[in-house]
RNA sequence: GACCCCAUCGUCUAGUCAGGUCUAGGACACCAGGUUUUCAUCCUGGGAACAGGGGUUCGAAUCCCCUUGGGGUCGCCA
């Protein structure tokens, strides 16, 4: 029988549901004594537990949209609970929409692996999380899922951190860092929260809802490959279930490594409510009891992760749509636990442009695939031993270093996933979170440029779409682009000075501040990242005597077509430059605009593009008058003359030349 | 294969829950012009979508069903 719980949640339920209330089980009310309820309902045949449940009783497949989640009032909510004594079908039985309403204070977590930097997935769930608990005056939780003894854990594991406070994603509790973290519902590493699971673990097998299995993993691996053969579909045969008390005693006694498992209970659907993907239905019967202790006495993650969601009061779970099936194994475990249950937020996928998915291990992927392409079998770039363990399974993944200098070794185009590429790369943060909460969210109103303060005021789980989207880089550069546009020029001088202490400290110890703020300036309208000004900006920091010269139509025709042509009016202009008083823009501008009223036509173009070979060594560079300020008298008068000098060899065509 | 989820321009999406105001809006990309000392910007204009089929309805992008397509999950990984 029903008892305990919510008062007003099973006073409603009893009030809607005469007849059937058994086997409408309120998950807070299912603590201890083995099943709820007795068979129940059997109108279908199937006893149906409902976890939760929405306004919308419908059993369809097809999701119903809640309107709205949180403990926030909303004014649809009005309309949907007033909808409820309408429906009232039959099982799975309805619940009025206030009852699947958390009056948990809002908290949500983000609960990673410890295997490196964040990816864009990543980044994207712990964005919702965040917005979605601060937009509320609730805490966002960071906790570390490092269960799995064979994944390391070391500092670089943990770089994730980085990437979060990069991004300006700061965690109320969980691990110290960046001036975050702490908390009273710690450890939020759950290596360390082992006597937390202990005790779950024991009272679920004190209760029958599990029990230890001795079967070790290859066993398991031979039968689920034999039952591939014979292309039937592996369960596991809950053999253990039927080993007698006094064997299963003695076997524990005597050490002998065992898993647990849970028991998932037989013919039972559990239905849950998804905050955006709406009344989701799966039959118990779909799941093999699986195993929530690993024999080295670990919980599994969907062991961990609602022993830690309960002990931690997380209200919501915002997660990735590959959480959704394990969903149904969470919420069986909650309610044999009597937990409370969370709300939960499945959010689509990130997929690549070509549709597959994106994955923190495409890195690694490409890598295997060029190494599998050219025939590798011997160790590059990375040592007989790395290679070795990368070789043996696809589940050893390089860490960043080696893979980054095994793919320039092999001059591979490793994909930018992490969030830490696209720093490297010369993004704003500001820009990466506003276009990853675009990527499955919108404000609507035709509304795309938005920063923190918007997000935290207007995102909500019932704008989330539910269809998966595909990251396009383009579109993010253009939101790059205008955001650096719109920045005060300060600002952005100082953007680049950081991003060039970080990956171009050539350019700072060739510029002095005057130099190297120009440079920046010279560059802020041409620039889509904070790399670009590095990016084709090489010639600043190179010497005068070993400018590379490119050698292409277009440097051809700027030199050598025309009367006179441009080498002539190189060495024209040159005096002209050797001549001016103070070196400086506001100077060299009417002087070089006169000669070239003089001597071109007034065309500024035919003496730009030569000097502009002549210092930059191509056609691509800043302002004219900028670049020469920026590069002083002397290296732009010697490379001038180092040009001319070269004039033979440039004019012949060729792809370069030093 | 079984189960679950999804389906509007090339891409991200608005519109779907409360069917008409949608000859479907915006952004990125693309194409064509224009500005500019190069590249990049910038300006103007343009093409571009309701997956298919049934049903409900006076009326369907919107509700229902089927088909098709895409994705996810089926681990002592998380």
């Amino acid at each position: 029988m029903v008892s305990g719980g919510a008062g007003v949640r099973l006073h409603l339920v009893r009030a809607e549901q005469s007849a059937a209330s058994d086997d409408v089980v309120d998950s807070s009310s299912r603590a201890e004594g083995g099943e709820g309820g007795d068979d129940g309902d059997a109108r279908d045949g199937v006893r149906v537990r409902v976890l939760s449940q929405g306004c919308h009783g419908q059993r369809s497949v097809r999701a119903v949209r809640r309107p709205s989640c949180g403990g926030v009032n909303h004014p649809k909510r009005q309309r949907c609970h007033g909808s409820v004594t309408a429906s009232a079908p039959s099982p799975p039985h309805v619940l009025p929409f206030f009852a699947m309403t958390d009056p948990r204070p809002v908290r949500t977590r983000f609960a990673p692996s410890p295997s490196g930097h964040l990816h864009v997935g990543g980044a994207r769930t712990a964005l919702f999380c965040w917005a979605f608990a601060r937009g509320r005056g609730g805490q966002f939780i960071l906790r570390i899922e490092d269960t799995d003894r064979k994944r390391s854990s070391d500092a670089a594991a943990l770089a994730f951190l980085d990437d979060l406070a990069w991004l300006g994603i700061d965690w109320d509790e969980g691990p110290e860092a960046h001036g975050c973290g702490g908390g009273e519902r710690g450890p939020y590493r759950q290596s360390e929260r082992r006597a937390l699971y202990d005790a779950a673990f024991e009272k679920l097998i004190a209760g029958g809802h599990a029990y230890r299995a001795f079967e070790t993993a290859e066993e398991l691996d031979a039968a689920r490959a034999a039952a591939r053969v014979e292309k039937r579909e592996y369960r596991y045969d809950r053999a253990a279930l039927a080993l007698d008390p006094a064997t299963v005693a003695a076997w524990v006694a005597e050490g002998r490594p065992h898993a647990v498992r849970f028991r998932v209970p037989d013919d039972e659907a559990v239905v849950f409510e998804d905050a955006v993907r709406g009344t989701v239905r799966v039959e118990a019967s779909e799941l093999d009891d699986f195993v929530i202790r690993k024999a080295d006495g670990f919980p599994t993650y969907h062991f961990a992760v609602v022993v830690d969601d309960e002990h931690m009061q997380v209200s919501h779970v915002i997660r990735a749509q590959e959480h959704l099936n394990n969903t149904v194994k969470h919420v069986l475990l909650q309610a044999a636990l009597g937990y409370t249950r969370p709300v939960y937020a499945h959010v689509s996928l990130i997929f690549n442009p070509d549709g597959s998915k994106m994955s923190k291990r495409d890195k690694d992927k490409t890598l295997r695939r060029v190494v599998k392409e050219r025939g590798l079998d011997a160790p590059v770039a990375v040592d007989e031993k790395t290679w070795a363990w990368w070789q043996e399974s696809k589940d050893h993944q390089l860490d960043l270093d080696d893979a980054e200098s095994l793919a320039a070794a092999l001059d591979a185009h490793l994909p930018e996933i992490n969030i830490d590429d696209f720093r490297r790369a010369g993004y704003l943060p500001e820009v990466m979170i506003n276009y990853l909460a675009l990527l499955g969210w919108s404000p609507g109103e035709d509304v795309e440029k938005f920063d923190r303060a918007f997000l935290l005021e207007r995102f909500d789980l019932d704008r989330v779409v539910k269809s998966p989207a595909k990251f396009d880089r383009e579109k993010l550069l253009a939101f790059n682009l205008d955001a650096l546009q719109a920045m005060p020029e300060a600002d952005f001088v100082a953007a680049v000075r950081a991003h060039a202490e970080a990956h171009h400290p050539a350019f700072l110890e060739r510029l002095d501040e005057a130099a190297f703020a120009r440079f920046a300036v010279a560059n802020k309208e041409r620039s889509k990242t904070l790399d670009d000004p590095f990016r084709d900006g090489g010639f600043f920091v190179a010497g005068d005597d070993t400018l590379t010269y490119a050698r292409t139509k277009a440097v051809r025709k700027a030199l050598v077509n025309g009367e006179p042509n441009g080498f002539a009016h190189l060495a024209a202009v040159r005096e002209t430059l050797a001549a001016v008083d103070v070196w400086s823009v506001e100077t060299l501008e009417p002087a070089v605009q006169a000669y070239a009223d003089n001597h071109a036509g007034g065309k500024l173009g035919k003496i730009a593009q030569p000097l502009r070979i002549a210092v930059s060594g191509g056609t691509i560079s800043p302002a004219i008058f900028d670049t020469l300020v920026i590069l002083g008298r002397d290296a732009v008068l010697r490379r001038i003359d180092r040009l001319l000098a070269h004039r033979e060899a440039i004019s012949t065509p060729a792809e370069t030349v030093s």
